[in-house]
DNA sequence: CCAGTACACAC
RNA sequence: AUUGUGUGUACUGG
């Protein structure tokens, strides 16, 4: 019984056709064109890789079937990094994405289930807002002595070696075993000559991210073996106890852990041992008595500045614009951050944005030319005479009248030609 | 179910 | 000038 359910789940000899199955590769391309990614070391865009492979593709998938594919180098990019860092991309180019995005849903299909239950970085079906629920709910429960462990470079830090053999242990077709091999000795290609690196997973490839939750994996069998409630979210890893001094210990023994089995070295000036409410967690912070989780501190600061940023450079553009631009933030900010008790802050700043825009259509009305007439059809004399008195009081007392913003909707909204996405704004 | 836009988090 | 990957959410359209 449990041996054909090993062999249901199990992967053959034969991975590799499967990698190059056609309903594979059409998924996998997709999703390297949606994603409208820049070419790599060959300079090849996404629309020239595809004329290119309709012309190759059989020579490199009778290669890939031979298990003699050689990868690219990427290409080294450097991005900001939000701290002021930077951080180092590498790019593969369009045909290597291709062909790692192909292996990545073979290989995670049926290894991401057996992933922890803990483990919430980079897995289908799984994000950032359920290891923040989780966490809240072991702080609840009592554990509220956090453990946050930061890894120095993840992914420029994965051991080849150590990473090979989980995958080897699992995946039985050497050619799979050899490609994942030669993306991992690609190289990279700075100054024009391509360096070759000996660890670390490059940033960039689509197959990243699985390979360093492979690694990590052993961490999390290991914590679940002593019994330890924790969340993790890519390297950043988090262990809930009920004392100061279990943690402490635990902290310690981890470290070794982590360096003595995985080659992988703790970042101990970014780790610590604290109280929740003193940390944050993938942009969130939990109350010390588990009863609420909060936008962190560090979040909130960012949304501030940014929201000062567009509203600032008001005298150039017209409010219009303005709220075109700041509506589609507030909107995903609120996707994300919404997940807990909407801030004060958010409030009156919607209020605000309320205030302003309903003046502004005001005043659009109140200077078009059919407005008595409409006022007039609406039955709201009253209003109306304060329209052609222009005193604004009238419009305090009156724009909530539903009449009036029935008006506003039909005659001023529309031919501002504002989206509809500021309807509920108005309302 | 399939496209497109935006935001957030992680590396 | 250059900007990769994964995941999640919200909106628009078919």
């Amino acid at each position: 019984m449990a041996k054909s359910a090993t062999e249901n789940s199990a992967f053959t000899e034969q991975l590799m056709e499967e990698v190059c199955d056609r309903e594979n590769l059409e998924r996998a391309w997709k999703r390297v064109k949606r994603n409208k990614g820049s070419p790599g070391v060959d300079g090849m865009t996404i629309d020239e890789a595809k004329a290119f492979l309709r012309q190759h593709w059989p020579n490199i998938r009778s290669q890939l079937l031979d298990g003699n594919y050689r990868p690219q180098p990427v290409k080294r990019v450097e991005i900001p990094k939000p701290d002021g860092g930077v951080r180092k991309l590498g790019v593969p180019c369009v045909v290597d994405r291709l062909i790692q995005q192909a292996v990545l849903q073979v290989l995670q299909e049926r290894w991401d289930p057996t992933f922890s239950e803990h483990s919430f970085g980079f897995r289908p079906g799984r994000s950032a807002h359920q290891a923040v629920a989780q966490a809240q709910r072991y702080v609840a429960d009592g554990y509220n002595v956090v453990v946050d462990l930061d890894l120095e470079r993840f992914f420029d830090r994965v051991n080849h070696d150590i990473l090979m053999s989980r995958v080897a242990a699992r995946i039985p077709d050497k050619r799979v075993l050899k490609l994942i091999r030669a993306f991992l000795n690609a190289g990279v290609l700075e100054d024009g000559l391509v360096r070759p690196v000996d660890e670390g997973t490059p940033q960039g490839g689509p197959l990243s991210p699985f390979l360093s939750n492979i690694v990590l994996d052993d961490l999390d069998k290991e914590l679940a073996r002593r019994g330890h409630r924790f969340c993790r979210y890519a390297d950043d890893c988090n262990i809930y106890l009920r004392s100061h001094h279990a943690g402490e210990r635990v902290r310690a023994s981890i470290s070794r852990f982590l360096t003595d089995k995985l080659r992988l070295k703790v970042n101990e000036a970014k780790s610590a041992v604290a109280r929740p409410e003193e940390r944050k967690f993938l942009g969130f912070s939990i109350a010390n008595d588990g009863s609420q989780r909060r936008i962190a501190p560090k979040a909130l600061d960012k949304f501030k500045d940014r929201i000062r940023e567009i509203t600032c450079r008001t005298r150039g553009i017209s409010l219009q614009q303005m709220i075109a631009d700041l509506t589609p933030y507030l909107i995903g900010w609120r996707g994300y951050f919404g997940f807990c008790q909407t801030p004060r802050v958010l409030t009156n700043l919607e209020a605000w944005i309320r205030r302003r825009l309903r003046l502004y259509l005001w005043r659009q009305w109140r200077n078009g030319h059919n407005r008595f007439t409409e006022l007039r059809r609406l039955g709201i004399a009253k209003f109306a005479a304060s329209v052609a008195a222009g005193s604004p009081t009238g419009l305090w007392r009156m724009s909530g009248h539903p009449a009036v913003q029935h008006a506003l909707r039909n005659h001023v909204f529309d031919s501002l030609g504002l989206p509809r996405i500021f309807m509920p704004v108005l309302a």
